[in-house]
DNA sequence: AAACGTTTCAACCGCCGCTGC
DNA sequence: AGCAGCGGCGGTTGAAACGTT
C-alpha cells in the first residue's frame, strides 16, 4: 500500500537513482515545488509528491549540511530534546542546515546510546533506576571507556531508630574529585556575559527564554548554594553554559582525591541545604549531567508545563 | 575469505491538522 | 457539518555499510 495520493497511479518506490535526483533538482530549481502532488507528474518521474517531498528536504535542498554532527550541534540537541520530546522538526529547527531525519536517526542511533549508557534515561533525562540500569548494563559496559557517571545519587538518611527516612539525595562525586568546569574565555562577549559569571546569581536561569548562546567568560566559577537554588526556582540551567564537551579526558585526567571525601548535598526536611560548592580549578566538568542528574534527584516537581510553555517559544 | 551480527540512515507508513469546497 | 486533498510529522522498516569472529 503506498500513500492515498500514489494509488491512482504506478509509482516507483525505494532508492532514489541519480537521473531521478537530476530531474526532481532541475525542476524545483527553474519552478520551485508549489504543489508536491503535481510535482512528479511536471519533472516527469514516477514518484509520488511525498516521496519527491521527502527526498527534496532530506537529501536535495541547496542548503543542507552534509557531514556528521559536531559536538555543538549534539548539545543543542540534547538540551532541546530535554524541554520538547521527540518533536525532531522543532529540534531540527536549532541546527541549520539538518533536518528531522536527520536528527532522529542521529539521536535513535548514537546519543540515545550515550545517555542510556550514562544511566540517564534518553526520556526523561533523567537517572534511570538501579533496575533500568541494570538492564542496560551491556550497553554501559560497550561504551564505559569513553563516559563515565558524573556522581551518583543514593539514598542514606536513616532515623535515630535506623529506620530508613524518605529519600534524601546524596550526591557523590566519583573517585571523590573536585569537580572542574571550564568556561571558555575567547569567544565574543555577549552582553549577558557580565552577569553571567557569578553562576550562583544568574547562570542558573529559566531555560525558555532563548537558546541563544550565553557566554560565560570567567574560567573559574563557584557554585555555592546549587541546592537551594534548585529547590527554590522551578528552573532549568541555561545549558548554553555547558561549554566542554565531555569527550576531554575524563576521571583519569583529574586531579586526586582530595581532603573530602565526599561532596554531599543533602536536605534535611523538606530543604535543600548543601554545603557543598563545586571547586572549579583546571580541567574540564560536564555541567549538563550534573543538571540532569540534580534536578531529577531534587526537583520532584512537575515541569511539563514549564516545558511546554517554553515549546511555544521555539 | 566468508559468514554472521550490528549499525546507520534513506525512505516509507500512517496519522493528524489545516484548508477549501 | 462533512468530506477530500494536502503538507507535515514521528515512528518504523529494511537495505547497505561496517565490524567481528
Amino acid at each position: 500500500m503506498g500513500h492515498r495520493c500514489c494509488t491512482k497511479q504506478k509509482v516507483k518506490r525505494g532508492l532514489w537513482s541519480p537521473e531521478e535526483d537530476d530531474k526532481l533538482l532541475k525542476h524545483i530549481t527553474a519552478h520551485g515545488h508549489g504543489s508536491w502532488s503535481s510535482v512528479p507528474k511536471l519533472a516527469g518521474l514516477q514518484r509520488c509528491g511525498k516521496s519527491c517531498r521527502l527526498r527534496w528536504i532530506n537529501y536535495l535542498r541547496p542548503d543542507l549540511k552534509r557531514g556528521s554532527f559536531t559536538a555543538e550541534e549534539e548539545q543543542i540537541i540534547i538540551d532541546v530534546h530535554r524541554i520538547l520530546g521527540n518533536r525532531w522538526a522543532q529540534i531540527a529547527k536549532h541546527l541549520p542546515g539538518r533536518t528531522d531525519n536527520e536528527v532522529k536517526n542521529f539521536w535513535n542511533s548514537c546519543i540515545k546510546k550515550k545517555l542510556l549508557s550514562q544511566g540517564l534515561d534518553p526520556k526523561t533525562h533523567n537517572l534511570l533506576s538501579l533496575r533500568q540500569r541494570a538492564s542496560n548494563k551491556a550497553a554501559c559496559k560497550h561504551s564505559q571507556q569513553s563516559s563515565f557517571t558524573v556522581f551518583n545519587i543514593t539514598s542514606q538518611a536513616r532515623d535515630t531508630d535506623n529506620t530508613m527516612m524518605m529519600a534524601a539525595p546524596v550526591v557523590t562525586f566519583p573517585d571523590n574529585q573536585t569537580m572542574v568546569m571550564q568556561i571558555p574565555s575567547s569567544e565574543p562577549q555577549n552582553p549577558n556575559a557580565a552577569h553571567a559569571q557569578n553562576l550562583n546569581e544568574s547562570t542558573i536561569h529559566p531555560y525558555g527564554s532563548s537558546l541563544d548562546t550565553t557566554i560565560v567568560s570567567s574560567s573559574s566559577i563557584q557554585l555555592h548554594g546549587l541546592g537551594n537554588m534548585l529547590y527554590e526556582n522551578p528552573c532549568i540551567w541555561d545549558a548554553n553554559a555547558i561549554v566542554e564537551a565531555i569527550e576531554e579526558p575524563r576521571a583519569e585526567s583529574l586531579q586526586p582525591p582530595q581532603q573530602d571525601k565526599e561532596k554531599i548535598c543533602e536536605t534535611g526536611n523538606d530543604k535543600f541545604d548543601t554545603d557543598a560548592s563545586f571547586e572549579i580549578e583546571g580541567g574540564s566538568f560536564d555541567l549538563d549531567l550534573i543538571e540532569s542528574t540534580l534536578v531529577s534527584a531534587a526537583m520532584c516537581r512537575d515541569l511539563s508545563c514549564t516545558m511546554d510553555d517554553f515549546g511555544w517559544n521555539f
